[in-house]
Formats: C-alpha cells, sequence, structure tokens
DNA sequence: GTGGTCTAGACCACC
DNA sequence: GTGGTCTAGACCACG
C-alpha cells in the first residue's frame, strides 16, 4: 500500500490517504486496472477503521481516480492518453498558485523564492 | 487594521488573522512599538467574535510577534536588527520545504516546479 | 442473447439482465415458447457469474415472463392475445407515475415536461 | 424540515434526504442565505443518525446548494440570476434522458408516451 | 452551541 | 468474498 499515516499531522487521516494514493495514481505507480485491496484489508493494514478508508476510496472515486465495482473491488480508473499528466497538472497548479499567494503575502519575490527554493529541492 | 476574513475560506479565522498580521508585522508595515487595537475594538471592526480575536492574539504573542502588557495592551514586539529578517525566513522556509516535499511526491523535477511557478506568479 | 452489460452502470447486473430480456419479450421479439440458452451458456457469453444470471432468471419468472421446467429449461411464457401488451403498459406506467411525481416536484407542468421530453427523445 | 422518509424505499436514506432538500431549494422554497437545522436537531426530527443527516448535508454543499461555515450552520447558498434555474435543468434533462431511454426500450413512440404521460399527470 | 472526524460493530445487496 | 448503508457514541476544533 505504500501509505503512510501521521496521526500528528493535522490533516484528517482520510485526506492523508486520498493525496498518497492519488499521487500514487497521478505519477503512474499504480497502472490501470490495478485492483486496490478490499477497504477492510487496507483497514488493518493501515491500523484505521473501514469508514475512514472508505471515505478516502469515496474521495477517489469522485475524482475519477479509481472505479468502483460492487461486489467486485476497486480499480484504478483508465485514463485518455495524457489525461493523467493532464489531471497531474491541474492538481500541481491548484496548490502552486496557493503556495504563490502565501508568498506573495510576505513579500517575497519570484527570484528570493526560486532561490529558497533551489535549497531546499534536494 | 488591513485583515480581511473569508468565511468561505477553509482556514479558521483566528488563523486567516494571525497570517496575515503576522506578514505585516515580518513585512514592516507595522513598527516595533505599534499599539494593537483592543479586542473588543477589533472584534468589531472585523464583525467575529471577541474570542476570535483573543485566539489571534494568543498565537502571535506565542510566535513572539507582540508583546502583552496587562492594563495597556498589545504591542509590536521590539527586534534586533535583522532579526525580523531572519524570522521571516524561518516561515518562509518552514513552508517551502513543505510544499517541496509535495511537488517531488508527483515526481516534478525542480526545473518543472520553477516554470510553473513563474507562469502563477503574477 | 442481445444483451449488454455494463459494469459502470449504478445499476446491479442482473437487473441489467432482466430490464432488457423483459423488454425483449413485451415487444414480442422473443416469441411465446422461445427456449431460453441454460444459465451456464448464458454466463459464459455474458462474461458474469452464473448465479448472476440464474437471479435475473427468477425476477422474470416471478414477474410471469418465462416458464421454468426442470430439467429441460426456461421458456418464454405462453400470453393470451392482448395481455403481454397489457402487461407492457402495466410495467410502463408504474415507472411514468414515478417519474411525473419527480417532475412535479420541481413544480414542471406537464406541458414543460413534454416539451423537454420532445428534444430528448431522439 | 418537510422532508418525508421511507425505509421501504430502494434508495438509500441520504439519497432521499438529499433529493428532497436539492427539489425545495431548486424550487426556491429555501431562500439563499436560509439556515438549515443542526444536523444533530434534523438527525432527531427525522428519526435518523446524524452520519446519515451529514452525508446528505455532504452531498448538496457538494452540488454548491449549501454552504457550511464550521461552528456556525449550513445556508443555503447564492445564486447568480438565473443560475437556479438552469441547475433545476439541468438536474430534470438528466432524469428525463434517463427515462427517455428506458420507454424506447420497450418501443414506444413519443406520442404514446406523451399520451401516457398525460393520463398520469393529475 | 456548531460542524469535523473517527471508532466499532452491524446488516444488507451483490457476485 | 466484495462494497453500501446505517447506527450509537465519542472526542476535537471553532466561535
Amino acid at each position: 500500500m505504500n501509505v503512510i499515516i501521521s496521526n500528528k499531522s493535522e490533516k484528517p487521516i482520510y485526506q492523508q490517504i486520498y493525496e498518497q494514493l492519488s499521487a500514487l495514481i497521478l505519477k503512474g505507480e499504480l497502472e490501470s486496472g490495478y485492483c486496490l485491496p478490499p477497504i477492510r484489508q487496507a483497514a488493518l493494514e493501515l491500523r484505521v477503521s473501514v469508514i475512514t478508508v472508505k471515505k478516502a476510496w469515496e474521495e477517489l472515486e469522485r475524482s475519477g481516480l479509481i472505479h468502483t465495482v460492487t461486489g467486485k473491488g476497486c480499480f484504478v480508473a483508465d485514463f485518455a492518453p495524457g489525461e493523467i499528466l493532464e489531471t497531474r497538472n491541474r492538481l500541481i497548479l491548484e496548490q502552486l498558485t496557493l503556495d504563490a499567494a502565501y508568498y506573495k503575502s510576505f513579500g517575497l519575490t519570484l527570484d528570493e523564492v526560486i532561490g529558497l527554493l533551489k535549497k531546499v529541492y534536494d
């Protein structure tokens, strides 16, 4: 599953799961048609409630990243060629826009941000 | 006060106040020794609860940005020369490190991030 | 068999099969006495479980549309003259009544519904 | 609240609540800014679990019909002029398209459907 | 007071 | 076996 949960994070657990799985799918590490583990098994592995896992799965389905077949399981969705890249870029751009607003609120110029980014981007 | 509150933001109100005031202080727009308005007056201006304002003030004090004098008011803290810049950079670096981790989780290279950042950084 | 199954439909598979077969019978495309394929063969053709096919067959028998003869097979039922039309109309009227209630709950008049229906009824 | 729940319906309870409330909002019976009852109170009135109500409320928010303010309550959203009509028509058209497909599967002509509709549309 | 999240445990429909 | 729904009850953050 390769999902790490932190109880200390201010983010709700279901969202941590959602974000990590969506990242895995959008990076292509989980291929189309791949069958996710059953929610009850995933709940055991992650040591969270079944409902918490289900909530994350629901978000993934709502985003069009997985497809649920009742009685069979949940499968990574098919993507049209290029669609996966497009979705990835949209998600990242949304985040970047928020981040940029934050930096600007401190009066940072674009060049300053780039300079700092180079330092922390291992 | 120059603080804008949005009920539609997913951020709690006290945090919106905290972030905007800390940005004002760290940008130097509120000088050392400046006296913040009494919380009751600020609450009226911002149309929020006194409790909410108090919580924001407490956060500012915890960050060392303001200093409360009982019975007199809350004052923007004194900063040693350069200290204000240092504090600003520390806050920004913390955020940038988190952001960088997020971008990397999608497999983006530093150059790609910089390219996107240039687009959204008006 | 002329039955199309969609895993992406929100309807359960057995119901998809039931609806399509009942429509075929009520439209007269499957005549009285016609012998349905054995459930195992139907399951292979439709690429679904035998249990699923059996459930659809059971629904058809419950509706009086087919008749099972143990050891021989399942046959489309005999209809008295006019009976098939009557059954068809009863099923459709049940659905139409439900639909009409839904439209009315939004305050639509009969004329508005008819107008919209003309647009979507290719 | 004017919501009627049927345990006999094949539709899940949260969806029944969602559909009826969205109909009320789209019909304009609940005006913009109207504050829905707290989920716990609604749960008592409707004699269902708090979570079930919450699920319905979440769907409403996802559809853009209500707006949740943590700690204050849930309010009927503001609509741009005409937007509410547009949304209403979109929802109804979706349903009508499904219904039309069903009628056509039985071989009904448009005129036949209209004829039957006139009978059941009180 | 409000909503947000999480839990454990149950029953059902479907395959 | 799978997911879908519902329950009661708990704790937290926010105002």
